[in-house]
DNA sequence: CCAAAAGTGTTTTATGTACACCCATGA
DNA sequence: TCATGGGTGTACATAAAACACTTTTGG
């Protein structure tokens, strides 16, 4: 049999929501192979290291953020062939979704990192277009069926804001009043802290942290049931 | 840096329904480590052969199964350092749902293979207890959202054997008249061939094949949306 | 004729949607 | 007091669950 090792690579498809839209973090590649394309943010698994831990180190690495903050799953695995002129380069691709971070987001070492929208990110380094368009609707899945969005909000959030993040990651509107009904409604989604917030003009708003939910019943279905066979 | 260079397995969770039990193939090993413990088939990736591809290669040598006839699709990636006392190997685990074989289904070559109902498997060489808990989670999921119920199916089957498939996959009873409209009725899902069949005794009933659908719209949901609150 | 399974129709109940309406604030 | 966004109540449409009932076969 010949040789089967492989090099084993984490990917990240960090996503946040910045200025009204959906960014995900790039790195500007300083070296061949794609010399001055961008990329997804990622590195060599160690040895002794756990995927989810090089993942993790991975997103402290880009964006010194506490994993304990956003969320980040395992997203699938690319291994062709060709994918990487180097050699055989295996990748376990990982998603994460984030806070907007205030800090110092990008460009933690040399590397040029950069937040884009998600439309406008041109044409990535090896096959990163595709685990970005997989990440995407892996992302888009889990606003249905789990509490995820919550992690896209600061620890302390309203409901509006929440509504935001549904409405910039599905490309949608929502009706603020079904909304505020669903989300206050299901089980172990939200729990209210108890403090109000004035963003700009209105009544205040309630303040709510994430609840304990790990899944949603019901979900919150993207498409209405019953309008595709109207 | 460590040389990071790992081995690469393939490992497959393969369900079908036989005699009316969930179960899965599994191979009883002949060598350390974990001798004579039960695992999952599989095997490592060769050189220049894409991960779907390895996965498709193994499910023909284990079953003799055109991949085409069954459903096969990526789980998971398991790398933990320790996994395999034998040094760093990375499994990429795929799931298949298969229908029933009714040829030499297991033993193709030397190993010992078996098919187990899923609740019968004890305790699975390496990781492989929790491969295959992550494969079933996924094939129930797969039943709400998707047509690939029909996997486990025939080419040609009624709306009773399909019933037969949820049922036993998510071990419930399911109201036949109910469930019968929700998948003729379900657009795409299946197709009526015009013969019908008589099983045991009772009117005859139609016979389909699987449509053109890739998911359901509506889904056919495990638990009712309401339930869990009453 | 009876039992059994396939398939249809109907009632009841729950859920989603649309939207009128009230509340609490800044200007 | 007006504009603005937060939040509640309610009528209507739609879909699911429960189940009575008809159809079509074998014995």
């Amino acid at each position: 049999m010949t040789l089967n090792v492989v090099a084993l690579t984490v990917d990240l498809v960090l996503l946040t929501i910045r200025r009204e839209a959906l960014q995900v973090l790039l790195i500007r590649r300083g070296i061949p192979p794609y010399q001055d394309r961008w990329a997804l943010p990622g590195g060599f698994v160690l040895d002794d290291e756990d995927l989810d831990a090089a993942a993790a180190r991975e997103l402290r690495e880009e964006t010194g953020l506490d994993p304990e903050r956003g969320h980040l799953e395992q997203l699938a695995t690319y291994g062709g062939p060709g994918r990487d002129p180097r050699g055989r380069v295996v990748t376990v691709a990982y998603l994460a979704l984030l806070p907007d971070l205030p800090a110092p987001v990008p460009g933690s070492d040399a590397a040029v990192a950069a937040w884009r929208p998600v439309g406008e990110t041109g044409e990535l380094a090896f096959d990163h277009d595709r685990i970005l368009a997989d990440g995407l609707e892996r992302a888009r899945s889990r606003l249905e069926y789990t509490p995820l969005a919550t992690r896209f909000c600061a620890p302390e959030f309203t409901v509006a804001d929440l509504r935001t993040v549904y409405e910039t990651v599905w490309r949608t509107r929502l009706d603020p009043r079904n909304f505020h009904r669903k989300v206050t409604g299901a089980d172990g989604f939200i729990e209210p802290t108890g403090g109000t917030v004035i963003r700009d003009r209105g009544r205040p708003a309630q303040l709510y942290r994430r609840g304990p939910a790990t899944h949603l019943h019901p979900p919150l279905l993207r498409q209405s049931p019953g309008s595709p066979s109207r």
